[in-house]
DNA sequence: CTGTTAGCGCTTTCAC
DNA sequence: GTGAAAGCGCTAACAG
């Protein structure tokens, strides 16, 4: 076992005394007479024999990889997308390379370069930057949420447009009647702005006036916040709004954090859902940091893969929306959860 | 661009006019003539030429892919360590093939039957499975934490010895006279094992008498501390220590939410330091769950990955130990941070 | 420095 | 069914 060159198809085929084509034969599952199978199997167990993945792939120009592109792995929704998209990838008997970005083009590029040298049969990209140019047609590729001009990319996301007239219904019955709408967003085009037309939407619809905050990501998030949040305080420092549809979940914890430090009460004077679902501790069954709008993780990857794996190519497509709901998080005055977790500390 | 076969070594050397190991050796950037550089450099341009990683690994038997195991990849511990040994790959311009075992040992053997096949170069492990005997002498493996019987496999992890002396070091000099310990451990040995035992041994030091709960992972784990807090109060209801080290994070959290439905006030009643120094939403500036003693996810990866790529892996260190320190997170009573934080909240 | 050539380990015709 | 043989695209050893 020390050292000893892996045994290739070649030396079962010497043990089990019968020829190359044989083996591989035996190895892909093809019908050959009980006798030799049991002999190349008895070989092949017996030296320990493990397909050559490089030997295989250089013939088959199948690797049997899909590369992952995400901006990281320590953001929780990043994390938990490639976790489900694993599990899916597994169930079909796929290997999951990951690409952690971190903001780079240069590197999302190499990675998109896996695809073309064969190294990776397709890719699933949830990304920010702009390579929409390094995308050839020939490529297995599926997008998060993101949109790239002039291509045919199929996109998969979450309803973000339902999710937001989701967030505004929530609000609305659990008695707010001013709720504004708060985001940071990225420069690039992608299903998620569909969240402020969710809003607006669902302004017009309760016939609110729209109230929001609407900014390109930057380092001045916090204190943005709290400028928005004393612009709207009347003179005996109530606020004008009684509930904040957020961005995100991280933006919705960044919110409160603010309002509390300024005295304000979530969920009494001030109800915030956050969009995205992030749990503590990325467990299942995890709290959520914020009420808020969920994104389906598990169907998302599944379809992610589905699509990327698809034999034909041609009629994918080419937008594919799953619906996202509504989960409480301690931050909005919901009646049911409120006792349904009144019961839970008694437990 | 549509549907073309992609072009090989053989049409670069067509076009550009010489042979196919003048190509090959442009390509493994070895001298050549600049005229000839140049005519290669351009034909390989035109062409949109990649080397086939399949054939080149077939030759080399190297894939620049290392394998990393790890139980899954929402635990924001693991995730950030994955991260973190992304970017100590991508440095090494190496590939990082994710495993998530999701607690099944037959896709974590799978996963290593990946370095047997040539898929990869290496592995990386952290793994709680009883997967010791399928590693096999000759591949390049190093385990986080992780110890496994007979076998002389590197082993990175954190100073945990050192860091549970630290914590209740920290415990005292915030006050506490009688602090506790509380773990649920993985039936499998592992580096983390040491936090018991610094505890012990800072008991000693301090002449405390040591008291904790000390139970394998399992499913009553909230009612079992619930039991714990029960046992340790007196009539009054004032409990008998004032302090605890938990052997998580995560339990911390846990320990502090049940301490607090409790009618305890954390840190005023109860201080409590976890481990391991998880994050927030994964930013690296994000705030702590808990105080904790953090481990270096940053160097413990960078470790593994230079002790796997390593040239002679016959003179590597058995166990490398990364030192872990003290941050606080609110459930101290640390005069110093405290401050800190008033003065944060005030900007 | 260059071109030629022999494989790496496997799959896949193709006659038998 | 089976075995022989021709590559998949690349690297490395070799003679020129």
């Amino acid at each position: 076992m020390k050292s000893k060159k892996n045994a290739t198809m070649k030396d079962v085929a010497k043990l089990a005394g019968v020829s190359l084509g044989t083996v591989s034969k035996v190895i892909n599952k093809i019908a050959v007479t009980p006798e030799n199978q049991r002999r190349v199997e008895q070989a092949v167990s017996e030296l320990n024999y493990h397909p050559n993945a490089y030997a295989r792939g250089l013939k088959t120009q199948k690797t049997g990889m899909i590369v992952v592109i995400v901006p990281n792995i320590s953001n929780p929704f990043f994390a938990s997308f490639v976790d489900r998209i694993g599990f899916s990838l597994k169930k079909r008997d796929l290997r999951l390379l990951l690409a952690c970005a971190e903001g780079d083009p240069e590197r999302e590029i190499d990675c998109l370069r896996l695809a073309s040298s064969n190294k990776a049969d397709g890719v699933i990209a949830l990304t920010y930057s702009d390579i929409g140019n390094y995308i050839t047609d020939d490529m297995a590729i599926v997008t998060f949420d993101r949109y790239f001009d002039n291509r045919n990319i199929p996109r998969v996301g979450s309803d973000n447009f339902g999710g937001a007239v989701t967030a505004i219904d929530m609000l609305v019955r659990f008695g707010c009647r001013h709720p504004a709408y708060v985001r940071y967003y990225s420069p690039f085009p992608g299903e998620s702005d569909r969240r402020l037309e969710g809003y607006l939407y669902a302004c017009k619809k309760y016939g609110f006036q729209p109230d929001y905050l609407n900014e390109e990501a930057n380092d001045r998030e916090p204190a943005m916040l709290r400028e928005f949040i004393h612009s709207h305080q009347t003179p005996d420092g109530t606020l004008t709004f009684d509930g904040v549809f957020v961005h995100t979940d991280y933006h919705a914890v960044m919110l409160m954090n603010i309002l509390q430090s300024e005295g304000y009460r979530v969920p009494e004077d001030v109800q915030i859902i956050g969009f995205d679902g992030i749990r503590q501790f990325g467990l299942p069954e995890g709290k959520l940091f914020v009420s808020s709008i969920v994104q389906p993780v598990d169907q998302l990857a599944e379809k992610c893969v589905e699509l990327v794996t698809a034999d034909d190519r041609s009629a994918l497509p080419t937008l594919t929306l799953l619906p996202a709901h509504y989960e409480y998080g301690g931050t909005t005055r919901d009646p049911q959860a409120c006792s349904r977790q009144n019961a839970e500390n008694r437990s």
